[in-house]
RNA sequence: GCGGAUGUGGCGGAAUUGGUAGACGCGCACGGUUCAGGUCCGUGUGCCCGUAAGGGCGUGGAGGUUCAAGUCCUCUCAUCCGCACCA
């Protein structure tokens, strides 16, 4: 017996993958391909730098379920790409030199080789990446669908504009309401931005959670986040000015307590109620204030002098300016009702304002005119009907969801495909000029405009209507539009006339299993559903869902911080090279449930390297035993048995991925504790498949070790025979009061009245006995309890 | 403030349907093998009392339901996460 070489060993196999191309999968014609497949998708890696022991454990995990459903008979398409625009790398060519798209390259070389040693079952031949043009090609394509559609559009909006760096930030780079970078303070400033319209789809988004296979807790971020609620809009007159204002309310039924009015600092209103200077500084300052100061709890405002009437019983109420009332959500104007409404609440008592109660304590209207006495649920709609009837309002729904800005004024992403004209506004790039190809910059450094812009030979073009010059627009593609549509793109990864046909996205796709961080709950998994439901509406696809069933991995903390490209990490690679692949694919999901955050400690490597060599030792004794005859029945067959059953139903149902690991050890263990037992060779065997998924290169070298020259990544997983589980004897827990007294073996299946009769027959219960007996609870096989 | 998740030995965790708490692994202790060993093998290891037999306690805390609770119910504490003046 040679020693466990992993280096080798891994070596070895890799490179028959590689030659074979293992688990590349190909597209059949509709009419031949293979009735059972299986998409496994993980999210695809950023290629900032190199992998770290998160995407370990992510990869790892998909790797187990693709082999797993590869050995249950299914074709299992299992792509990889890379999410290669962003910011990043654009920075790093910022700081340290270089060019975007070498760094870029340059960490995409490293992951692949990584990916590569760690040797996990993907089909390479599947590549996509967001920045190569016959990727980005389709996805202006598509931006162009969704402008056609009028999914897309422009206008002007608030952004996060660093007056140091004089650049709009995305959200996630304004850290406490600093730029992260150079920590200056973010201000608000409209620009006209390009937004897809997310927001006419927040009911189907929210609708369609219910047919997906997903964590509770996601799908509620997404609930939240989209923040539907339901209420009506009433008009408020303002007689003096000769304008109605819409407020929305969910509380239709509190009307007749609205004593007061608040418009938001920002609204446009505030300049046509009032031109008093101190009205109009106030709106100024309190607009002006960082967000995290509004939210302080005292109330601040100012009365602007005006009243307006409240349709429903014609109180003159006096309309104030306060900047707890948002601009961004309802109309930027609320009704306010202090007896009701917390918030409200405290405004009037720190202005004095009255309070009038219009629900009183049995939950039926008061002080609320016809409406009295009616309980407020009723009322609720009584009042909006009313309001219906006499034109002053209607039922609505409010949203917190907002479009979706993907206006980058970066370099280092997907050119929009528009011109600029001055006699016909924006102008989509023809299909047919497509790719809109992102050019040299000399300088990545945004100065006010975006690089593009400073790129003359791009940025001047002809308008694609009239011929005469216009102007290319010089802002980039959000990445998360990228991966909006990869998992789409690996489908049909080499199409050069469509993003990809139809009918083969049609076959693959919702994916069947994705895995990934729950970070990206409310951004990328949300795009990426309403960019599968308007290209469903588009007839691009067949499908509503992306994801039909998805998994979070936790994740990997270094002292208490979670590992990432930008916090660093442990190296997979100095782990590899020191224990081996195998060994780090089992240690990382050895650890504990993989949706549970891992605390990254070093000492179970040892561990787990130890397990393989004894693995190895075991395994490798047993082959000098004889072939197990068929249906070997010894204990070890049986336990062989019960580990089949155990890890199957664990990947398979549970999809836990910690314990299986627990289960072959313990088969392990009894394996080498009998040697000579004439099922040796099949618990060998059993050992060696079971793990195949988890440690794959060492798993096929042991085969060999066995006798076989099959393959046995291509084999069968192995089936338990269910008579095996079945034990003739069991161990019978004897209780008294509750309490086990005494275990003892006896046969299986015995009635309940010779279990009693050997549980008042043990010493040890029988010592207990001083009591009159009351009751004797019997559980077939398992145990009995005397009651005294 | 609202919503959610988690809490089990010295540590990571197991216990799937209310039925033996602590599987498997780390660590630790003792013994053996080798001896250059940070190798390998074996035994033990929840806590307390006891030489032992045995007994008591024990799944963040307090109550409850039940013959029986880590598991179900009520309250509570801690940690983490999401949202947060959303009308």
């Amino acid at each position: 017996m040679d020693a466990y070489d992993a280096k080798a060993i891994e070596r070895k196999w890799q490179a028959v993958w590689e030659a074979e191309q293992a688990f590349h999968v190909e597209n059949h014609s509709p009419g031949d391909a293979p009735d059972e497949h299986f998409y496994m998708l993980e999210m695809l890696p950023y290629p900032s730098g190199s992998l770290h022991m998160g995407h370990v454990l992510n990869y790892t995990l998909g790797d187990v379920v693709t082999h797993f459903r590869r050995r249950h008979g299914f074709t299992v398409l299992r792509p990889m790409g890379f999410d290669s625009f962003g910011l990043p790398a654009e920075n790093a060519a910022i700081k340290d030199g270089g060019h975007p798209l070498e760094i870029t390259e340059r960490n995409m070389e490293a992951i692949r080789h990584q990916m590569r040693i760690m040797g996990w079952a993907i089909d390479w031949q599947r590549e996509v990446s967001a920045h190569e043009p016959t990727y980005y090609h389709w996805t202006q394509w598509l931006f162009l669908k969704f402008f056609e559609h009028g999914l897309a559009y422009r206008k002007e909006a608030p952004v996060n504009w660093c007056p140091n760096d004089q650049t709009v930030l995305a959200n996630e780079h304004v850290v406490d309401g600093r730029c992260w970078r150079c920590g200056a303070v973010v201000e608000a400033r409209n620009m006209a931005q390009w937004f897809f319209k997310i927001t006419a789809y927040a009911d189907a988004l929210l609708e369609d959670l219910a047919t997906i296979d997903w964590p509770e807790r996601t799908k509620k971020i997404q609930t939240s986040w989209i923040g539907r609620s339901e209420g009506a809009e009433i008009l408020f007159r303002v007689e003096e000015l000769d304008i109605d204002i819409p407020v929305f309310t969910t509380r239709p039924d509190t009307l007749f307590g609205a004593t007061f009015f608040v418009i938001a600092p920002e609204s446009p209103l505030v300049q046509k109620l009032s031109d008093d200077e101190e009205v109009l500084s106030y709106a100024r300052v309190a607009a002006a204030r960082p967000t995290e100061e509004r939210e302080q709890r005292k109330k601040t405002g100012v009365f602007t002098g005006r009243y307006t009437t409240n349709p429903v019983n014609g109180a003159q109420i006096p309309i104030w300016v306060s900047d707890y009332v948002l601009m961004e959500y309802g109309t930027g104007a609320l009704m306010a009702v202090p007896a009701h409404d917390e918030r409200d609440g405290e405004f009037a008592e720190e202005f004095d304002l009255p309070v009038v109660s219009v629900i009183g304590d049995d939950g039926r209207l008061i002080n609320s005119g016809e409406f009295d006495g009616q309980p407020f649920e009723e009322a609720r709609r009584a009042i909006v009907d009313w309001l219906s009837a006499q034109g002053k309002g209607k039922p609505a729904i409010h949203y917190r969801l907002r479009d979706w800005s993907f206006s980058r004024q970066r370099y280092w992403g997907c050119p929009i495909p528009i011109v600029y004209c001055d006699e016909h506004g924006a102008v989509p790039v023809p299909e047919s000029d497509l790719p809109v190809l992102l050019p040299e910059v000399d300088d990545y450094r945004p100065k006010g405009q975006p690089p593009l812009a400073s790129n003359a030979e791009f940025i001047n073009a002809p308008c694609p209507i009239c011929g005469k010059p216009g102007r290319r627009e010089a802002d980039t593609m959000d990445t998360f539009v990228d991966s909006s549509w990869y998992f789409l793109r690996y489908t049909d990864p080499k199409n050069d006339h469509a993003p990809f046909d139809r009918e083969i996205a049609d076959y693959w796709m919702p994916i069947d299993q994705y895995i990934g961080g729950i970070d990206h709950a409310k951004g990328h998994l949300l795009y990426s559903r309403f960019f599968v439901k308007a290209m469903n509406d588009l007839g691009m696809v067949g499908f509503r869902e992306p994801f039909q069933r998805l998994f979070h991995q936790g994740w990997v903390r270094l002292e208490g911080k979670r590992m990432s490209k930008s916090q660093g990490g442990v190296s997979p690679n100095e782990l590899i090279d020191r224990f081996g692949a195998d060994a780090i694919r089992i240690y990382i999901l050895f650890q504990g449930p993989a949706d549970q955050d891992i605390d990254w400690s070093p000492d179970g490597i040892e561990a787990t390297v130890r397990f393989i060599r004894r693995l190895w030792r075991v395994v490798h004794e047993a082959a000098l035993r004889p072939e197990s005859p068929p249906g070997v029945d010894t204990p070890l067959a049986r336990k062989a048995h019960e580990t089949i059953a155990r890890v199957s139903d664990d990947i398979d149902r549970r999809f836990v991925f910690n314990t299986p690991i627990a289960a072959v050890m313990e088969l392990v263990n009894e394996l080498s504790k009998a040697p000579g037992d004439p099922a040796a060779r099949f618990a060998a065997e059993t050992a060696v498949s079971l793990l195949q998924p988890y440690t794959p290169h060492v798993a096929e070298e042991l085969w060999g070790v066995l006798g076989h020259t099959s393959r046995l990544w291509t084999l069968e997983w192995p089936t338990h025979d269910e008579s095996m589980l079945q034990h003739d004897t069991i161990e019978l827990v004897l209780q008294v009061n509750g309490k086990v007294r005494d275990r003892i073996q006896v046969p299986a299946g015995l009635p309940e009245d010779e279990l009693i009769a050997r549980a008042r027959a043990s010493e040890r219960v029988q010592a207990h006995l001083d009591g009159e007996e009351r009751r004797v609870i019997v559980v077939r096989d398992k145990l009995v309890n005397i009651v005294v």
